[in-house]
DNA sequence: ATCATGATGCTAAAAATATAGCACATAAAA
DNA sequence: TTTTATGTGCTATATTTTTAGCATCATGAT
């Protein structure tokens, strides 16, 4: 197992961050999206040492390297929400759905909401 | 505004979580959940950079330090719930909701089910 | 073919982070 | 009232992070 991203510095959180984000970038893309970008050769000093300790890899796209999360978005973000869910809902979904709602309320169709209310009848009926 | 959360190093980072997760702590409770805790005096010195950069306050309660967010963790949670949307689920709230019910499925219970059904019909009538 | 352009690898150094240790204060226990 | 435990403040140092610079290699244009 790829350590955790709690044991990620500042920089190497950002990068992940903006990889995840993206799905994969180059190393271009990494500095354009970095808040205070330092040089180039930083970024891919960091891109490398994110790679050595098993966070990324990369793939050869014609002429630059395009890096890539060695743990799948999948994982990672379930892992995320865990995270989020202990930290500041004491592990309560039902109360971190209630702030999901009120962050983007105005984000959400009422297709969505309907979409949600279905979603959630579906796990009521699974559950037993 | 206090640098947000982009802004911390690892440690400070492990720190503010654990207190916005207990509400507050006091130097030793801060060390006890620590991964790989260093020594006491190491934790207090983050503690007091924390304070002087603004993430922090104290109070005092007997003879110990209690340390709190000066963030209130209601708009630090909304941050968070912010960044973890833009991260990894490219701004839809539906496609969270959807994970967070996978990843807690076996702590919900129906009433909880039932309560979240509610909110979301409340929300769709307030979105008009 | 050779010249620019834009990539990478590697290394050294600056800057920030993380840690420990000592001196001192205070309150409770002996 | 000593003593002992448990705090804090501050400072010095070790370690990690973060950065830039140089040498080299490939590719496409002239």
């Amino acid at each position: 197992m790829p350590n955790s991203q709690k044991n990620l510095s500042r920089r190497e959180r950002q990068i992940m961050d903006i990889i995840y984000r993206k799905g994969q970038a180059t190393a271009a893309e990494v500095m354009e999206n970095l808040p205070d970008p330092p040089g180039y050769s930083a970024v891919r000093a960091m891109l490398k040492i994110l790679e050595d300790k098993g966070h990324l890899r990369h793939k050869q796209q014609g002429p630059r390297y395009v890096f890539l999360p060695k743990v799948s978005r999948e994982k990672a973000k379930r892992s995320a929400v865990k995270h989020l869910l202990q930290t500041f809902f004491d592990g309560s979904a039902a109360s971190a759905v209630a702030t999901l709602l009120d962050v983007s309320r105005s984000d959400l169709s009422n297709a969505d909401l309907d979409r949600l209310n279905r979603l959630i009848s579906q796990a009521k009926k699974e559950g037993r």
